[in-house]
DNA sequence: ACTCTAGTCTCATTATTTGAAACTTAGTTT
DNA sequence: AAACTAAGTTTCAAATAATGAGACTAGAGT
């Protein structure tokens, strides 16, 4: 029920994980100081994954990275199974028409990931901008989801949150935010009010099934200092019609006959 | 001692290799049709993969796709273990200079993995750009790689590949290929002659380190509408340079002190 | 109501993982 | 140069998890 420890192959994969939380490559002695696992069993899972490409080793420094294995996979995954492809050509609409900073999220377990982001100013994103995490109960894309998902699924996610306290107006229970979810599903929208970043603002819509599943979620972010929640409010409902595009192309869309064969 | 079948763990990711390599979403039946696993065997591992993220399971539709947890896990490689990041004001420079498309690329396995992309005309690359694969026999960027080889790896890759006659001038064997890879470590840089797609050409050299082992490689690409084989020559002493300076900041700038802790 | 197919679950057998401890380098100290 | 130390690697019997044939269920088609 709980989402790790499937057997051995969930035990690799919290290896893996590990190894990508660092940011840098890591000696075998540093991820044998932070993990679960005796050295033995941990080495082998070490070997295995590399031996698989999913981590690459560095011979003359002695360090473990994540591998280019994982870079072919993501492409797979991004192009496959998010909705980033789908939601490209209106999110450019989108963000050229608000001139502001537009932002598609997925769920990860307990985390958003964004799948990708365009900024007004700099019309083209790259690859290192898809993937970057956050926490799902202070960003307004987390929020979006969390309101629409059903209870069982809510309720294992909200337990995982760290309620970290970044600024002033971060929720810093389960209770709290239950009771803005409440308010987002009456609304069909959230903010963030700064609860992430001070200065920082947005609103956030999910993307959702004709079945009401969650997708994803869309948002407008700006500052303080150029608009306020109103004024973040007055765009909703051009972004609750690009939510809506993405959702209905997502619906026709997930068959492509077949991919271009290079 | 080949690269497949380390137990339980290698046998999971051959089934997400093998999901992503659909292109599209797929029925756990199609799955088992294409799977050298027995049924129950064969759910199992999808089950897993899908608790732990690494697949994705539409359930109105009944489909598995790669799971958005990739998409957090490649940010990680791409960032951290990919010369991307490292290479990439110098690729810039380079495009900017010769005026064509310049190539990164790692090697995942037998296979060529471009981990970055930079066309002249349109600046910046994409995501979705990234993590494209290709055959090694056949590009210039796989060619200049496998020449730099040690014997062992070399042998291993040699015996993956499909030597798919794409064009006439395709290699077809190892050792028709192995006679070029010779030339290429004599000369220090290598061509692909329109071998994969008839009117692309490109000179491709290695990013190595100080010990010669193989990191990358990068080449620039033209059409034979555009330029010739003795034209890409001519930017040799201007690749290599970039080169170079890739291997160079690589072996510095493999250990960044800690990353902001966002 | 019956049949067929796709998907899910069970359980005794079998094979793999496990991890304490021994071993091997390579680097440091006395 | 011998003794110590730390990091990485290997071993092997015991413990555990994976295996897969087949049973089961749900739904679609006739």
């Amino acid at each position: 029920m709980a989402a790790s420890g499937d057997g051995t192959v969930g035990k690799a994969l919290e290896v893996l994980d590990q190894v990508a939380s660092y940011g840098r490559p890591v000696r075998f002695s540093e991820l044998l100081d932070a993990s679960p696992f005796p050295k033995a069993t941990l080495y082998r899972f070490v070997q295995t994954l590399t031996n698989q490409g999913m981590l690459a080793f560095d011979p003359d420094r002695g360090t473990y990275a994540p591998g280019v294995r994982l870079v072919r996979l993501a492409h797979a995954a991004w192009q496959t199974a998010s909705l980033a492809p789908i939601a490209q050509a209106h999110i450019d609409r989108l963000s050229a028409e608000v001139g502001e900073t537009v932002h598609l999220a997925q769920l990860d377990a307990a985390q958003v990931i964004y799948v990708d982001k365009r900024n007004a100013a700099e019309p083209v994103q790259m690859y290192s901008q898809s993937g970057k995490v956050g926490p799902a109960y202070c960003t307004g894309v987390g929020k979006a989801m969390l309101a629409y998902l059903p209870e069982d699924e809510l309720s294992a996610i909200l337990d995982q949150q760290s309620y970290h306290k970044f600024t002033d107006t971060t929720h810093t229970s389960a209770q709290s935010l239950r009771a803005e979810l409440a308010d987002i599903r009456a609304n069909g929208y959230g903010f963030d009010r700064e609860e992430h970043e001070p200065g920082i603002i947005c609103v956030a819509l999910p993307i959702l099934t004709e079945t009401n599943r969650v997708l994803g979620a869309l948002s407008v972010t700006s500052t303080t200092t150029r608009t306020n929640l109103a004024g973040l409010e007055s765009l909703v409902d051009r972004i609750r019609a690009t939510a809506q595009a993405i959702s209905k192309d997502a619906s026709s869309w997930h068959f492509p006959a077949n991919a271009i064969p290079t």
